[in-house]
DNA sequence: CGTGAGGTTGAAATGAGTCAACAGCTGTGG
DNA sequence: CCACAGCTGTTGACTCATTTCAACCTCACG
């Protein structure tokens, strides 16, 4: 059973077997949170990253009169609190949607191994680009698409980012959220949420059952959320420090691409 | 006449007087670009960095149809294209809403510079926490705020952005955009963008004229956003990189806390 | 003096929210 | 083993914020 954002980085990005390990072993303390309760809440003064293992958790922000909005979500290999490394206070919180494990690194931790590793710094670093892709593309689902499109894009999203780290075979995959979650995150109430399920079911686009999904017609899904998945990064992050080159091994026996 | 980039860093982190001239130095090259063009476009390959040194821009996305989303508006002393570090192609594109200056970096020439002084690659890094922080809150204004309120939002914002580069006093600031811009920041339409605008000219707590807004009642119009600058991060970033001593100072005289 | 971009207005249409009730399921404690 | 409580999903009727459409106005600019 492998640490998830080690598989993520492992495909995506150059990272050396060492650096990996590296990062597997940090990330060796895990933790237990129960569903519905905070990762970190609003207003947290960051002394650790929260590397997500296994579970769904969310960014949120609440209003004083109880609207909640979730900018992000979470899933096994995202890391849920990388802005930490920087800002002095997180003003967002990170709920556990479902029962969660998380790995926890110190900052200093995470500083030493970012010091060590220059290539382990700067994914990272890529990660947080990734993060700010995504959250652009969702500002236009937010701002200018219909219930429609963005529930449909949002299925798409979620499948392809839980396939790059083999949580999702076949068009299929768990949505262990309530619909009060969707709505939270693509800015619907509760019940529209529910109609505009009803109404992708209705046309056998996608069925729901025990809390799993599949998508029966991904290319009619794929066509009105006017989805591409290139934002999603998942080809990698352009090389930018100079690898040290790895023990010798035959001639250009590169092991992947 | 300074670089706005550099006002704003001086007075928000804690880098030397070396790292600011560097950069100084650096941002020497600027490049006009006329209102209404493209700074770059959607699906840059980026090999640049651009600063905006005077003049307003956005962000943009674009659906097939037209509608436009505008995931971000930046102002003197914001950097355009940050993720465009570490992302081989960014997906929404850059626009000018006003004429403006961009000074042009290219990206040989920022890593050169985040390998001489991290400090300034800490900076860099930290601009774009900063600009994520700000992403969430614009998501709970589409997702959950009222016309009203994200409006009023959206004005607080900029009062606040731009005071930070020296570019607003006594709650006026110039608004050099049009209103279908505000609508495709806000997610509005611009017909509800001039009625949401009324409204609070109504009530007298805003004037717009000549694209100049003066807030006249700001306790009033934050009331309505429920606005709290502490996103912003004005406080700067956490210290992370040891700096080099500075001169020595009395024992132990710490700046900051 | 014409032209076009940006702003303003009114009326009608509509997508999504709200409210309220109910159904189904799960876990819990008696 | 059952009864109950509470959460999640579902449904219908109604409301309302916002959009759409279309016209018109103003002003800057060539």
């Amino acid at each position: 059973m492998m640490n998830p954002l080690v598989t993520r980085l492992r495909t995506l990005t150059s990272l050396t077997e060492d650096d990996l390990q590296l990062l597997a072993r940090a990330c060796g303390l895990t933790l237990g949170v129960a569903a519905r309760t905070d990762i970190h809440p609003e207003g947290y003064r960051p002394d650790s990253l929260h590397i997500l293992v296994e579970g769904w958790a969310a960014r949120f922000k609440l209003l004083p009169d109880g609207r909640r909005q979730i900018p992000a979500v979470f899933v096994p290999g995202d890391v849920c609190d990388l802005d930490g490394l920087l800002l002095k206070r997180i003003h967002s919180g990170v709920c556990a949607l479902t029962a969660c494990t998380v790995a926890v690194l110190p900052l200093t931790q995470v500083r030493e191994l970012m010091d060590r590793s220059p290539a382990i710094r700067e994914a990272i670093w890529w990660l947080q680009c990734v993060e700010n892709a995504v959250s652009a593309e969702w500002s236009i689902g937010l701002g200018r698409r219909s219930a429609d499109e963005r529930m449909a894009h949002l299925l798409c999203e979620l499948l392809v980012r839980l396939s790059t780290v083999g949580l999702s075979s076949e068009n299929r995959y768990p949505l262990p959220v309530t619909q009060a979650d969707l709505g939270d995150a693509l800015g619907l109430s509760t019940v529209h949420v529910n109609r505009t399920l009803q109404e992708l079911r209705g046309r056998g686009l996608i069925s729901l059952e025990g809390r799993w999904l599949t998508i029966h017609d991904y290319d009619a899904v794929k066509a009105i959320a006017g989805f591409d998945s290139d934002y999603l990064h998942i080809e990698g992050p352009r090389p930018m420090v100079e690898r040290h080159a790895p023990a010798r091994l035959g001639p250009d026996a590169s092991v992947e691409g």
